[in-house]
DNA sequence: CCGTTGCTTTCCATGACGGAAAGACTATCG
DNA sequence: CGATAGTCTTTCCGTCATGGAAAGCAACGG
């Protein structure tokens, strides 16, 4: 289905993002991003309260710093999303039923 | 580059369609997606506008009836976007580098 | 001319987004 | 303890996109 958690633009570049480094700091996520901290602290707060990140704060090793990892949940959605785009096509050419206001011959 | 134009959701949906259909009447794009008229002309004019979508309204055959097909413009907006966001996961696993604040091997 | 159909434009309400600034919390220094 | 610095988080505010209702406009048919 369609997810606009993780289609908005910076919350999918998050995504796209944790799916690959599984874990990120606060810090590299937003300078990643090239957004403010409040941005970024919404951002996150947006995809955690989706179940789609899960945000740690480490502590014991000087100051805390936030992390962030897709969970389960959050990578199959951003996964899903990226097929569902492709799925748009594929499933538009069964939709329409091919007649009326509809023409696949060109 | 990230298409704003065509990541919107529903122009997202009129471009998926189009690029199967390959051309399609006004009533039949608003109802794929389900918005009002006044919703539907309002986003197939921003596509036009991009040159994304081309507008067509073959009279001589009773009523004028509007038509919409994708432009190439719009057809390689529309791919392009889909690659973009493949291409987001890829892109990040070299943008950080792989150190500070990037954790791949968790 | 009037009515119907089909799209367009205008008006309005809602919500997302981004940034600045202030706040909250924690650790460090004296 | 008090002051200071670092790292988010929350609040406030302006802007822009989006959607729908309704009025407008254009063209065909009676």
């Amino acid at each position: 289905m369609f997810d606009e958690i993780v289609h908005a633009p910076n919350r999918l570049r998050i995504c796209a993002f944790l799916a690959v480094v599984r874990e990120a700091e606060f810090g590299t996520l937003r300078d990643e991003l090239g957004v403010a901290d409040s941005v970024m602290s919404k951002h996150l707060k947006v995809l955690a309260d989706a179940g789609y990140v899960k945000v740690t704060k480490p502590r014991g090793s000087g100051r805390v710093r936030t992390w962030a990892a897709l969970t389960r949940a959050g990578r199959k959605a951003y996964e899903d999303h990226l097929w569902y785009l492709q799925a748009l096509a594929a499933d538009a050419a069964r939709g329409p039923g091919g007649s009326t206001g509809a023409n696949s011959g060109g």
